[in-house]
DNA sequence: TGCTACTATGGAACTGGTTCCACAACTGCA
DNA sequence: TGCAGTTGTGGAACCAGTTCCATAGTAGCA
């Protein structure tokens, strides 16, 4: 149907190799030669076949990226990344998106063994170690994001510096009873203790420091989310000696907790400061105190780090830290006296 | 390297078809071989090539998806009812972002040449004629998601409609200067008459139906945004005569008119109605009213009518419109008196 | 027993690129 | 003039599946 490499050295009346080196710029082609193959390449609307190419050189230039609920901003913001970076290199992305276990066994079982993407990205996931044995066993060279696991590439952030710097900013704004809402201690989806967990050790750790005790009643996990957020809130705040502050495990569950406080009429900042972790789009917006994480960097960074893995010979790069920072806006401020 | 289709026959001492057979599940082998085969398959932990049978087989189960700025939540939330229905028939999802024309025209251009997806989906794009001709030359099956072009399937909802719903709404809680604020008229990059500018001419149209007057200088359009539609808003809140009662064409504007209000101290809805559209899932938690439409169910349904392409024979579906429904929350009450 | 029909099987041909070896033609230099 | 080195070229072999044709074996039936 479609005109092929054949049928163009044929008309072209020269042979396979030379119209492959054509195509590739290979500069062993003489001027003349190279002009009469582009002209019949143009007469024949010739167009090389994609498939073919990825089967003959056994790359795809498509790489895979596993991402939990992929409509969190958060989550997006990381693919906006990734895929700018890849484009930017002629690579293609495929997206899968995991928002059960089964789908999440099936994909990090899956996708390595697939050759139809010549590097994985992982975001949010860990990954266990019999499914880390399986990528090397397949060769697939593979960056975590937003994680770490065994000796995988991978870019984050310092979750528990994080942590200890949101609450921290509470604690010098004067708080003294500070709750903290996050995830699952121990979530099978994800099996990542790093994000949450991560920077529930650093608001724990922030509160040592100062000399507070922990208290384990000021601590809420559930399932990610801004509904699940708001109950556990309530919660919170049907508390005989209620917390004046509260630190989200990230910003859309600092929205559940906003959605708490209105549903009470509880003022915020004045009767109730709140702060979020990742600063997505809409934070400023809500005029959300938070943590900023560099989202949109991790993709590109993780992407980086893996044309690294793909160009063997290349220093594995180790796990790396992002840098964050605290932003101040409208969601925090000292308690009422 | 890898265990190939001929070791196994090799090893199982079948011939390779008959692996072939066994690994595509054809009836026509016997039991005992099938078992055999299967047990060798396992002894060699050999898994077929996926790239060398796309090449073998001409398909890639592979779709394309084409989005400008996929981190819009509209848009995301179309990709997640594509990504969830192509997985659930084995098919894999490449992402195309679109951030500015150049990298419009290229994926519009390239895209349907490789022959690396099956088919297209096109989010909230207008192709050009001539990129529809390219289209059904290299076969390359299209699906059109919030848009409409030529002879090409596609699905959307009445824009029309949904604009004289919303304007509808606000005449009937008794405004009568009413504003619209919008996407550019003719934006180079989308080329997307459809959603915004039917959204226009459906607000007009139910302002005409009421006996209102077209009032020139209640219209807005700028770049799609949160920041954009803020200085738009402001620009309506000066004049002489401003509005009560401003439709934004998606919730994102909304955003920004929201936003401009509380730069001014004016009270929404009790000084300011705004209504927005498509229902994004932080519509509630602002207590947006808006028109909802199902973002979802129109990547979910696009993806269908691909496969029906995909399948000849099948009866070409036309353009569809899916239902859209007024949500009614807290940001749209009678003007003050 | 002989014929037909069907099942099970083997393997060549094919998909459309890339790679690499062989070789011709030409250049430069002694 | 002869030889080595370089440049340009052709095409077989290869990648790992699927498809399809040929054929052997066997069952069913008159």
């Amino acid at each position: 149907m479609a005109a092929t490499i054949r049928d163009v050295a044929r008309v072209a009346g020269v042979g396979l190799g030379t119209v492959s080196r054509v195509l590739n710029n290979s500069p062993l082609v003489s001027a003349a030669t190279r002009q009469r193959v582009l002209s019949v390449i143009e007469e024949l609307r010739y167009s090389p076949s994609q498939i073919a190419r990825n089967f003959s050189l056994g790359r795809t230039r498509t790489i895979a990226a596993i991402a939990p609920f992929f409509t969190r901003p958060s989550v997006v913001e990381r693919l906006r990344g990734i895929e700018a970076t890849l484009a930017s290199e002629g690579y293609h992305l495929v997206v899968f998106n995991v928002e059960t276990v089964a789908r999440r066994d099936e994909c990090l079982r899956e996708v390595p063994r697939n050759d139809r993407a010549d590097g994985l990205l992982i975001i949010s996931l860990v990954p266990r170690p019999e499914e880390i044995r399986a990528f090397s066993e397949a060769r697939m060279p593979v960056v975590l994001i937003d994680a770490c696991a065994g000796e995988l590439s991978g870019v984050s952030v310092d979750d528990v510096a994080g942590g200890e710097l949101a609450t921290t900013h509470l604690l010098e704004l004067g708080h003294r009873r500070i709750a903290f809402v996050g995830d699952p201690l121990e979530d099978p989806l994800t099996f990542n203790f790093t994000s949450s967990y991560d920077r529930f050790t650093g608001y724990q750790r922030a509160l040592t420091a100062t000399g507070l005790p922990i208290r384990p009643e000021y601590h809420r996990h559930g399932l990610h989310g801004r509904y699940e957020a708001r109950v556990l809130t309530h919660e919170l705040l049907n508390l005989p000696d209620p917390p004046t502050a509260i630190f989200a495990a990230s910003d859309t569950q600092a929205m559940g907790v906003l959605e708490a406080a209105r549903d009470r009429d509880i003022p915020v900042p004045a009767a109730l400061s709140v702060i979020g972790f990742d600063d997505i789009d809409i934070a400023e917006h809500l005029g959300l105190t938070t943590v900023r994480q560099p989202l949109f960097e991790s993709g590109a960074r993780a992407v980086e780090l893996l044309f690294m893995l793909l160009s063997e010979g290349v220093a594995v790069p180790p796990a790396e830290h992002l840098a964050i920072d605290l932003v101040i806006r409208t969601t925090t401020a000292p308690p009422a006296t």
